[in-house]
DNA sequence: CAGTGGTCTAGACCACAGT
DNA sequence: CTGTGGTCTAGACCACTGA
């Protein structure tokens, strides 16, 4: 476990940037390009805020945001160290649509409804109105490379979106959503499964009884009101949902 | 938005316990209990450092645990918030065993297999050992009330386990690798759908061509070191994955 | 404008790991 | 024992919000 060569590190004290953001950047940067080897030790707070002529309270704040990252470990008595990487994605709240692009799938999406009723229980109680108020509900089929993927249903407050119909086919609903000026903060989320009926499996291109991957969730903003409430169904044969958490410690 | 009347915090400080953790607890307990509401702002950091005798830094450091954890939201130039509060768990890397027993189903465990075996290539990638390594194979059926949950086999790297059958059939596995000094760090998950073979249907009591839920889990300690490679089938007519998720920000 | 959180400093003492 | 991170202090100035 020998030290690395000093790196080199620029912080610009003119920018608006703060100082712990660029160096914790920098050293992010440096481990995923192997300029810090998996295991290396980091070299200790005082000396490197010393070298960089920040204080220890700000090196520690930009070491503390990769430590919860997941990327660097702390050892009392021994040292941070850059951790043997698997890391990639602590699980996001994903789109599926950002999903399949950033695949290189080509997503494409057909709006089968759009329009406002009245929220039956079910709705209500995950969006927390009260049974009957005026929602919006948007039945969408998300396809990838003109292949059906999944079918999705989302319940959202009235007046939340001004976005149409076509609007929700160029693009996610999580980013209309985030376009309409709203902070997503949590959403609680339950993954099934379940057996095609004949028309999911008619929507769907696969038999009846076939599994079907199921996805309920209810997002909310950072108000803490409920923005969306959706039920989606995959195709199991095209698509599963792949995530890193890290340990609560 | 009025303020509440100011809460009582007690802090020891002789306690080895840090102040701002002792605070973090106060005030996580009375965000719980409705002591402090939602929507209500916790009162400027200066003032609370003052009330409590502490620096504000410290109070900071309290405060900034709990935006962590999703429970309060800082807002510049307005101030902190209680928020309207729908959250729960913040995803763990769970255990069913656990969760099963949390939720009193009296799980119940019949190891299937346990014995070591040369890796085959699919799990000497997941544990990143050489192919052909000898690994331990432990294969259980877990049940609650009695009736079959799941099916799951796990790889282990020889050695990491000192447990032998009985052991696993009383408590989850993960709780035997903590109880075996590794301190977990991160996992890799991917949930996805199939439908049962006959063989499947056999052990979990479902019919072939029945929905089931799967799982694959890689785990690593803070060494960054594979320790635990899981393939997991459940019914899906018993069991689905549940958890809530704050977005990164 | 006043009030808030966001950032930063330059120290201090303590607890724990490894020698 | 020495060296590390863990905690804590008492200030400072800035950026943003809302009246």
């Amino acid at each position: 476990m020998a030290n690395q060569p000093p790196l080199q590190f620029s912080l610009d004290r003119s920018s608006p940037v703060p100082l712990y953001y660029q160096l914790s950047q920098q050293l992010e940067a440096a481990i995923e390009q192997g300029g810090l080897a998996p295991g290396s030790l980091l070299g200790n707070e005082i000396d490197l805020a010393a070298r960089l002529g920040l204080s220890r309270p700000t090196v520690r704040q930009a070491i503390q945001s990769l430590v919860d990252k997941g990327l660097l470990i702390r050892r009392r008595g021994v040292g941070t160290q850059v951790l043997h990487s698997q890391v990639k994605r602590p699980l996001e709240l994903s789109s599926l649509y950002d999903d399949l692009e950033a695949a290189g799938q080509q997503p494409a999406t057909r709006v089968l409804h759009h329009g406002t009723e009245a929220a039956a229980a079910g709705v209500a109680a995950a969006l927390g109105v009260p049974e009957g108020t005026e929602v919006l509900r948007v039945e969408r089929l998300r396809l990838a490379h003109g292949e059906p993927m999944a079918h999705l249903c989302n319940h959202l407050p009235v007046g939340l979106l001004d976005a149409g119909p076509a609007r929700l086919e160029e693009t996610g609903l999580y980013r209309l959503i985030r376009a309409a000026g709203i902070t997503l903060h949590s959403a609680r989320q339950t993954i099934g499964a379940r057996a095609a009926t004949a028309e999911e499996g008619e929507r769907l291109a696969e038999p009846e009884g076939a599994p079907l991957l199921t996805m309920e969730r209810t997002t909310y903003d950072d108000t803490g009101r409920a923005v969306e409430y959706g039920s989606h169904v995959y195709r199991a044969s095209r698509y599963s949902f792949e995530f890193q958490l890290l340990v609560r410690s």
